[in-house]
DNA sequence: AGAAATATCAACCCTAAGATTTAGATATTT
DNA sequence: AAATATCTAAATCTTAGGGTTGATATTTCT
């Protein structure tokens, strides 16, 4: 068994001065085998070869293209076709997460690791909320990376246990704002017909179309909404409609089958 | 080291008839320790008494009280005050969403395990949003129930790898819905000014207030506010504002730290 | 039975909002 | 130098939106 090394551990550094300045290239044209596809991206070239060299060690993966830069990877991604994609989040050019998004946009079916250096909850939280099917941490051992590559290749979601409490405090705590409807709301003042009148303003209707759609007359809609404006202390029908969206308004119509 | 048995296990099956009917309440006094303090819910009384057996052979928990509804289970909690309550999900009188809500509405630090018979990844994703710190099958094994109160003990949230996947596939794709902001909006052909106007007209000022806010007259407000309709192709306030909230508009002045 | 809340509508008034046209001042691009 | 885009603004016009009062019918609560 191999010996378990830290990802971006010095014993890959390479001699820098070797390579040619500016943005880095690298292209595996062995295509035609049952390997495992990976594209890899970071913008630091010392991590990238290491990254590369560790992954090569496996027998079931190959690495069909590298870049030091996300722009360039989109057009490998096109040719290569790779059916997984490592990335960097902490990039100069174009920072991870657009990067993601960007990938997925030219394929969906692309399966995006994502790399950092740090553990940053946020935007852990935000590379999995954009579809990341595992996150690895550079200073985690590399069998994580390895497992990871394994795990998503069976489309399955690798987040490290190191990482999970991170991610779901992040998650947990990104609800409870909009939870906490708990704040006193005036919306609860209103009556059936008036939350029905609301609905129809929050859908864009004017009064006489709210009108015809509830068949009443204008005038009964005008008392309605003057009603509302009462109840909910605002002064006009753009007011009223925003004060139902920012206080978690659905009408008693629509609320079936919606517990949260 | 004891036998890892599965936790519904028929091994913890009891005699039913020799127990009283209807709700069952079961404290145990022992509050004088430093054992963590944990209360169960679980409408099957069989599967209630096999936890308890289960977890009272750790010598570092002590289950406090038992429930086999969760009515009883809240004012069992707000006199016991365990740190962790472990509930089933699957409960016909107050299912275990809303008994999640209601645990933490008594005491937010109360942490919360979900148990369930079976994998239902909407439910998982449903019981973590509302803030449960783990999630565990009773088809598991037993000691994957006392790994999570270990680690739920010591501020961790604990997910077991076999229900990751499921969870995040649920998670992305609750956002895909949101993320799919693709659909060519109109928003970005507003200039710069337009935007400032649209962001006002989101704050629910009228004219007047944006002409004074923006430090130009009235009638340019209008001639802005005439080009933004055009441009969005809407007809008036209301529906100008809702295209604005429903296609993701922010306005250019605070799109800072914000990628989404 | 009487009070209170709800839903309906009319008739009135008034102004903010929306439509249209024209135009001057900058700035950028070609 | 000419064309284009943006921001500004005035003048004019029309209507939808918003405020008020008062009235009738129905339901619900007490």
């Amino acid at each position: 068994m191999r010996t378990d090394v830290n990802i971006q551990s010095k014993y890959y550094s390479f001699n820098v001065s070797d390579r040619e300045k500016g943005v880095y290239v690298m292209i595996n044209c062995n295509e035609f085998n049952a390997k495992t596809k990976v594209l890899l991206i970071d913008d630091n070239y010392e991590h990238l070869m290491g990254i590369k060299e560790l992954i090569s060690l496996e027998n079931d993966i190959d690495v069909v293209a590298a870049a030091t830069n996300a722009n360039i990877a989109l057009n490998l991604i096109k040719k290569y076709q790779p059916e997984i994609v490592i990335t960097d989040m902490n990039m100069p050019e174009k920072d991870g997460l657009t990067a993601i998004q960007e990938i997925k946009k030219v394929n969906t079916d692309i399966k995006i690791i994502a790399l950092t250096a740090y553990d940053d909850s946020d935007l852990i939280f935000r590379a999995m909320k954009l579809g990341a099917k595992s996150y690895i941490l550079k200073t985690m051992a590399s069998s994580q990376l390895i497992r990871a590559i394994h795990e998503v290749v069976q489309g399955k979601i690798y987040l490290p246990q190191g990482l999970v409490t991170g991610f779901f405090e992040y998650f947990q705590q990104s609800f409870k704002e909009s939870t906490k409807v708990d704040i006193p709301s005036y919306l609860d003042e209103l009556t059936y017909r008036e939350e029905e009148v609301l609905d129809m303003l929050t859908q864009g209707h004017n009064y006489k179309d709210v009108a015809n759609l509830l068949y009443i007359s204008e005038t009964t809609v005008k008392t309605h909404v003057n009603n509302i404006f009462q109840k909910l202390q605002v002064n006009d029908r753009t007011q009223a409609v925003l004060y139902a969206l920012n206080h978690g308004f659905v009408s008693k119509r629509k609320q079936k089958s919606l517990v949260s």
